[in-house]
DNA sequence: AAAATAATTGACTGACTAGTCAGTCTTATG
DNA sequence: CATAAGACTGACTAGTCAGTCAATTATTTT
């Protein structure tokens, strides 16, 4: 594929987003997103196969560029507690940061629109996120919660934070405060009693 | 409105809970809730002036359905406390009871479908469970966090224990046990550090 | 029982849908 | 410059959508 043919497909994705998150991706048509786009209906089908395949590459555009913004500064080094703490701070200003792809990416997820081989090429991709947590369980930093469930209270608590920190549009130190907040709610709970 | 039409009107929810929950409300026509209500296609418009009104009556009749579930047992004269823990698990115990309705509501909460005047008509409905959680902020027992940061994280705690329990299919003392240990995770995060 | 009223029906409408394809335009190559 | 290859176009198709309405059936009133 050509570097132009690469910027078209990105254009294709990009306005998708945009129309997904304005009007609900249930009632875009892809007569809408090639308008959008600026090309004709016909190259949309060019690019992707079907609109289910559109979905899917956006799903996967947003799950990447999550993952490049969640990856700098990540202390590998500083054990597997820092780890996680990192990439938890690290989605939920994420989500601030760009709230219209995290809002999208929340009701993808949700929607059953996204097919299993985007899910398991996803999971080569993010998969080092459950082999973190799974390190931290057996490591004794999650008490008796089993690998699922810490999963799901480290996706709810940090979606939590963020829906809250747009709600108030909180911003500056208030923000960071806020997330330091949240993170310390998981972290307080998750931990075993002693 | 006659018990009759009463009738008809819930045998039109029903049957549109029903398909909404099979396929995606996105892709589930008129015509077909009609057909699987057992009526014509008129029929619906008599009694729903749109889809949309439609749709505003299924949400307002799940959230209705919860409430009806959760009320039974209030231990009103045991405290503030005492009242969010009986609501949060009566929730739990709702959603991994009535797991399509529940994911039903969860889905129709995120895609903006459902009209402001439903939300409205809902917060008198519903409110008493947003001054459980502002008394009990006044309280103390939620530290430092926002009134609407503890109902963010009350409802994302709540959702976590209901996902994974379905998705393991738990029952019994063992959904008793998940359950109790979802809500000491809130309560234990949550509470203020000493 | 007759008349009036209300509820129900389903064929129908115009707008919209995902996807196609014959033809046009752009670009790369010899 | 000439030719071939591929990208792009948008009118078009077959089908679906929410919503309508004249006709029919059921119910209530007189």
């Amino acid at each position: 594929m050509t570097t132009k043919a690469r910027d078209k497909k990105n254009q294709l994705i990009e306005a998708t987003i945009d129309l997904f998150a304005k009007e609900g991706f249930w009632n875009t048509s892809t007569a809408r997103i090639s308008k959008h786009a600026g090309v004709a209906t016909g190259t949309l089908f060019n690019y992707f196969p079907s609109k289910e395949a559109l979905i899917d590459a956006v799903y996967l555009h947003l799950k990447l560029e999550m993952k490049a913004f969640i990856t700098p500064g990540y202390p590998a080094d500083e054990g597997t507690g820092a780890c996680i703490a990192h990439v938890w701070r690290r989605y939920a200003e994420w989500g601030v940061h760009s709230p219209v792809h995290y809002q999208l990416l929340e009701q993808l997820r949700l929607s059953n629109l996204v097919s299993q081989q985007i899910e398991d090429r996803l999971m080569e991709e993010i998969g080092f996120m459950h082999e973190l947590i799974e390190t931290a369980r057996q490591q004794g930093l999650f008490g008796e919660v089993s690998l699922e469930f810490a999963g799901a209270l480290i996706h709810a608590t940090v979606t939590a934070t963020i829906n809250v920190a747009l709600a108030h549009q909180l911003t500056g130190p208030a923000l960071q405060k806020h997330i330091a907040q949240g993170l310390s709610v998981l972290w307080t709970g998750i931990q075993p009693s002693k």
